[in-house]
DNA sequence: CGCTTGCTTTACGTTAACGTAAACGTGATC
DNA sequence: GATCACGTTTACGTTAACGTAAAGCAAGCG
């Protein structure tokens, strides 16, 4: 660990992904380590591109896709035209997100409904049993 | 339109899928169709079921996963064992949806962070701008 | 009757995002 | 000096989720 630049196994590690994936995303052109006598070699921007990707990953983008917005982050755009149709994609991007969210949001919710089901199945059974447990101690009595 | 049943190119046209998607759902055992006379007939209920898994394809679940978590809804598990299991793969879906919604956030505020950045940029292009038009207009005074 | 529209099945093609394997080059170490 | 651990390149393989094309049936219509 060369003071502030990563190896490939290393940032592997750190991410829980392969060397192979770090490759191939350099063979697709979403990042450029420099080469240190054959051996790649990642700064700490390098890092939090890749740990980017990765989240983009997480939330369904497409790699070209998260590119795409990380590379919103260092404009570069002098003119303001290029930098009135940033706004324009960025408007886009967020609206996309947003009905994510909104459908995140709907699945969770039902995903609560669900287990309020499950519960309520569970509080019906464990009292069937226990019903059926007192019947069989003292079969006299059913619910009064 | 059978009344309160669909053919595939209608349930096509209003997710706006093309009807070998809906095939191949098919194909894959995500839907289960009843034929009249050769053609498919979609309930209602087929419906919904395809409105969920588009659902969680845009938040980025695969078909089978989605299938998976649509499939819970009707637990038909009868033992207590079944329905605890249910609410545990219950408790991870949730785990990582709302892994998947701090990531969401956190890229939606990276958005607005970069608007602000370009409308700041824009700003600064506009006023460099209209002083360069008044140096033109009248060469002499240059912020006082 | 022939044509169009809508549906069917079968089957091969495609893209993204890697996996996996082979064959090789470096030090470091036992 | 052989064996690791770590890295490299090249290249073929794989899976998901469809696309696309071919060939054919059935109903309605001018």
């Amino acid at each position: 660990m060369s003071e502030g630049s990563y190896s490939i196994s290393e940032l592997a590690r750190e991410f829980g992904i392969t060397t192979r994936t770090i490759r191939f995303y350099e063979e697709k052109g979403y990042v450029h380590p420099r080469r240190q006598g054959g051996q790649r070699r990642y700064t700490p921007a390098d890092r939090v591109r890749i740990k980017l990707i990765l989240r983009g990953k997480r939330i369904g983008l497409s790699l070209a896709e998260s590119v795409e917005i990380i590379d919103m982050y260092e404009p570069g755009a002098s003119n303001a035209a290029q930098l009135a149709s940033l706004i324009e994609r960025i408007a886009e991007r967020r609206a996309r997100l947003l009905r994510q969210r909104a459908d995140l949001d709907a699945m969770l919710e039902s995903l609560d409904e669900v287990e309020g089901l499950c519960r309520d199945a569970l509080e019906d059974r464990r009292a069937e049993d226990s019903a059926r447990a007192a019947a069989t101690a003292s079969p006299a009595r059913r619910h009064a």
